[in-house]
DNA sequence: TGACTATATAATTATACGCGCATATAGAAA
DNA sequence: TTTCTATATGCGCGTATAATTATATAGTCA
């Protein structure tokens, strides 16, 4: 149970691993400590772009820096963040099959009564609803 | 490690759980399941705002749905979101105390040399670089 | 000092998102 | 049928966000 006082904090913090880019970037630093310019060649994105999201990840405390000479090295703040990937990529890989078995059915369901009266297909009109 | 071709759903996933209002959701259904009407009333949100809150969680397959008479009754999907919650929520704990902690010294920390020369605080002006 | 490298930031633009309001739709009841 | 209740959906507005480009800042080396 997530207090209300924290709630857009916790919000916020699962909004910024809602980026693809950005846990491209959590993936590249769990293979080690990287600098801006690393990540920016491993991803093929341009390098204010990362600057960017490594702000916003830095300001999430889901990642620390260490200045050493020119370079800036990032690190992962805590690996907690994996298990979370972890536990999203599990259910999305259930969530992907679902999609991917719906997309070869009939498509599109929408709201409507329970045995699809008024329809021509069994399907009934609102997904999840039989 | 997330495969590059359901990065994108990942991230989906997380954004939809990057909401206050539908974490708030979550946490109702929490309580058993609900009608619309019935989180409407627990949160005291509109109900097309919940309405389309709810759609999205169904769309990401974070809640199920029954039609029951004029009802729908939308239910839980997989209680893992709770188990991403609570690490999020522990996380989020810690990073709060921290956000408190420097709101009560100096603020706002930005990119400088390690040792704040040209400056006339101690801080550093990158924040974590020391 | 000046040139060079690495990183951050500002300005811009395009797109996505959340909310409120009005309305449409589905089912139940009369 | 009509009416009522419950839920979903379309529209418009304001705001937030991401990517690009150009530029600023910090540090190193000569």
């Amino acid at each position: 149970m997530i207090h209300e006082n924290i709630i857009d904090l916790v919000a916020r913090r699962f909004q910024v691993l809602g980026e693809p880019c950005r846990l491209r970037i959590l993936q590249a630093l769990q293979g080690g400590d990287r600098s801006v310019n690393q990540i920016v060649a491993e991803l093929g994105a341009t390098q204010p772009n990362v600057s960017k999201h490594l702000q916003i990840l830095f300001d999430a405390e889901f990642v620390t820096r260490d200045r050493c000479g020119n370079n800036i090295i990032y690190s992962i703040t805590d690996p907690v963040v994996f298990k979370l990937c972890d536990l999203v990529c599990r259910s999305t890989a259930r969530h992907a099959a679902h999609v991917q078995k719906y997309a070869n059915e009939g498509r599109s369901r929408k709201l409507t009564g329970p045995n699809g009266r008024h329809r021509r297909s069994r399907t009934s009109s609102i997904q999840g609803v039989h």
